[in-house]
DNA sequence: CGACGATTTGAATAGGATCAATGGGAGTGG
DNA sequence: CCACTCCCATTGATCCTATTCAAATCGTCG
């Protein structure tokens, strides 16, 4: 890895506390690495030789049974995927490939455990992402389970408001199709959510938003803090 | 709390490998309490008190939205539930409440963060308990969007066959309503999904269920390793 | 321009939800 | 011990949501 790239990652949240000696052990074996677009990095059932974490693009977890298929999240820099698998030393439950061309750390397995049994600075900031990974997916379950493919579109697009800057315009960074399986339904019905949504003030233009009557919009959605807010 | 229960809690995985003064200082301020039935114990939005241990009985954590509700999960001995919450120091996102009567060991919140900072091997088994809690949503999510509500019955059922010692009979410890809950369905589509598995040998008498057809449940439910094998 | 993939639209179907009514224990009180 | 009650579970009928299959349209890229 170049001296550029390590003062990168030395950045992010998991490992700022870390102290520099573990560090640098740690990422001796790493590579930080550019995939094109749909590549597939890891596939379910298969070990857990490393810990990846995003630092420029997109990730899409899928994950498939019995012929079907569907995504289970899209990840987005800076933020690992697959950590439990690793700590667990298990197999993957999910599948993951680039949605764009990416640039992804892989961190060998052993030298993420070593690292964890050593520095208890990064123990501690392993849980506190492993606890928020946890979190996510249960409001993620809690979304799929208590709203309808309506409901769940119009708090999406509230969520993507908000995170793009809430100045009306929201952007899809990937295709309908996969925003469709993330949201638990099919394309077809995806378009008929948004044509449902018309009169609540969504436009779409191809992967373009706008959303001009957020109020109508969130008394549609009624978002809800313990499902939409990624930082409680 | 009474010397026996101690050194029954001192053999849970999650504290088997504290050291002895961590464990005492940890244990030091807790409760082991006896709910009956139907007691709710703790409700999502609270912050999150106490790190809660099921000694016996079971639990369940439910969720609601919008007017909604919906089963999350049912946790039996001995399992802990919400530590993600108390590790982030954040609210609950589910609220709980006892299927049965039920004793619960509560320890509270700071008590365990202390002996995480302080106890490397309790906090090796905390992250293995949280990593396997992570994998367990992931696979109730995975279960969910991949699977039919009939499919979703079949495999929970021969889960529960496998648990129970296999020797052809299941017992539900809870209602029909919080398994269809659990499930993602209603009670009259759990009682239909129940008659549309009579051809696989499935034979309900109250909560307790013959099943005397295994290939062909196994059949119709292609149970998926990756899935409902709660130790991968 | 033409071709391909993605999206949308339409029609038919299936799966599941809702509403309403009935059956069936378990527990209570006479 | 029996009748009563209540709650849960089941059944039936209907409605609604979402899926499926098919076809048309749109956009992009060569």
């Amino acid at each position: 890895m170049r001296p550029d790239d390590i003062s990168e990652v030395r950045k992010l949240h998991l490992f700022e506390d870390m102290q520099d000696s573990n560090f640098q052990t740690m990422l001796n074996a790493a590579y930080l690495q550019t995939f094109p677009a749909q590549s597939e990095l890891i596939r379910e059932g298969d070990s857990a030789d490393f810990l990846y974490v995003v630092m420029e693009g997109s990730i899409e977890l899928f994950a498939k049974s019995n012929g079907r298929e569907t995504t289970m999240a899209i990840v987005r820099p800076v933020n690992t995927f697959i950590l439990a698998a690793v700590l667990k030393d298990a197999v993957y439950l999910m599948s993951a490939r680039t949605v764009e061309r990416s640039r992804v750390l892989m961190i060998p397995t052993d030298n993420v455990r070593t690292a964890f049994e050593s520095d208890p600075d990064f123990a501690r900031s392993i849980v506190t992402e492993l606890a928020g990974c946890y979190r996510a997916v249960i409001k993620d379950h809690k979304n799929l389970k208590l709203r309808s493919a309506v409901e769940r579109l119009a708090n999406r697009l509230i969520k993507y408001h908000a995170e793009q800057g809430a100045n009306g315009v929201v952007e899809l960074f990937h295709d309908k199709r996969t925003l469709a399986a993330l949201l638990g339904m099919t394309p077809e019905n995806l378009s008929r959510a948004f044509n449902t949504l018309k009169p609540y003030g969504v436009e779409v233009k191809g992967n373009c938003i706008k959303l001009t009557d957020l109020a109508a919009l969130d008394v549609l959605a009624k978002p809800n803090q313990l499902i939409d807010d990624r930082t409680v």
